[in-house]
DNA sequence: GAACTAATACTCGATTTCGAGTACTTGAGA
DNA sequence: TCTCAAGTACTCGAAATCGAGTATTAGTTC
């Protein structure tokens, strides 16, 4: 089992917001929106409602009341229970104080460079940073936004987060840019002639790795001593 | 339907790593891990299954041999199909060249920092500082053993990415660890006072925003503010 | 050569996750 | 007053995800 009944950093929120007020599972949903939270946590209905019966199973939430508002459907109205309260502290405090390894997208992609011709590359990193500084303007807009409103920051730490994450991300993409394109990166030379043996004789970059010396000669010393099981 | 078939980032390098040579289920395993991809991909058995299946369905691998090696279960032999080179080199384009937006846990987190009491967060925040800090050391030892073993930074730029991104969230964390202990945040002089007033008082974080001024005077001008339904 | 550990190569099915779809209501504009 | 978009409040089933469990074999040590 693992370590938590309800796993889902979507019901981390629900418990938050059920901590507020008891509210029906749509309502915390606009919440979320209206706050801003929805951006920092993955908020999608299905999930929502399925989470609101787990943690109805699991015993940290229950329905208090179920209301009907003229001829729409039904809204069950849920409460956070002591277990909950409980539930909802030690997530926090672990959110808080343990760091979890997490897999960016981008990291995947990083472990394939290879793949594609260091001008390929170059040419998709310096897509991805356009992307990037929009993205930065548009926080940064919206702090702004939210300063002027005198919004505190302890609101909206969690944007001011993201905000230097992503600054940070595009810092390394930059360099890394720059660095290939101006063949600062070590192995690039090697990079360049695999790709250009890989396009001209058609060959596997598998039979480039088998008979290294063959293909670049005593240039590349570190590439005899790749063992083989990692070729 | 999703935009891929097979979305999964373990799928994407199971394409990569059929693009060098064909190879069974495990074996892609082994050679993950030996590579050290294993730790920027999730890597786990039960996915790597299902999605071996997934991508052979879509047509992206297909089956060219099972061996029986003994007396030890069949292996199946996959092999990438043109198909599947397309897709690998159209998601691994889009991978680098897209930002996409990802939810760190600490994000969810950060979003209910009011929840604790700061004295609380501070705790908590240099408990992680703590963890990050072991976290930033054990990558930068890899990254000298890998230079002193003369691989070429090329084949790590996955780690280096990693290790920007920890030590940002480091800075961040730090900082903001200070700014709550020196009150330096903004805001952090009504979290104060709300957390007496809950703990004293036993009330409801709800109840003090319904009617702010009772509770808190004229202080917080923001606070009226608020549209009601944000609260 | 017996016993034990580590590695090999998967399988299984219970949860989780997702997002498109549905069905009603309200309000704004023509 | 009719229409149409936007908002409200969910439902549903297909697909993904996981990690513990299983069964065999190779290697090591006493």
């Amino acid at each position: 089992m693992a370590r938590r009944k309800v796993a889902n950093p979507l019901a981390f929120a629900v418990l938050g917001s059920l901590g507020e007020r008891p509210m029906h599972p749509y309502e915390i949903s606009t919440m979320l929106k209206s706050r801003g939270k929805g951006m920092s946590i993955k908020l999608n209905y299905g999930s929502l409602y399925s989470v609101v019966g787990a943690l109805e199973k699991a015993g940290f939430i229950e329905a208090v009341e179920t209301v009907r508002d003229g001829n729409r459907p039904e809204k069950t109205v849920y409460a956070i229970t002591a277990a909950g309260r409980a539930e909802f502290d030690d997530w926090l405090a672990e959110l808080l104080g343990k760091p979890e390894r997490e897999f960016s997208q981008l990291e995947a992609g990083l472990a394939y460079l290879p793949a594609f011709s260091p001008d390929r590359v170059v040419e998709l990193l310096d897509q991805r940073v356009k992307g990037l500084v929009a993205e930065v303007e548009q926080l940064e807009a919206a702090h702004e936004s939210m300063t002027s409103m005198k919004l505190p920051r302890i609101f909206w730490v969690e944007s001011e987060f993201r905000l230097a994450l992503v600054q940070a991300e595009l810092t390394y993409v930059r360099r890394l840019a720059r660095a290939i394109r101006t063949d600062g990166l070590e192995g690039s030379g090697f990079w360049r002639q695999t790709h250009q043996l890989v396009e001209k004789l058609g060959l596997q970059p598998a039979d480039l790795l088998k008979d290294p010396v063959k293909y670049f000669g005593e240039e590349f010393p570190w590439l005899q001593e790749i063992p083989p099981d990692a070729r």
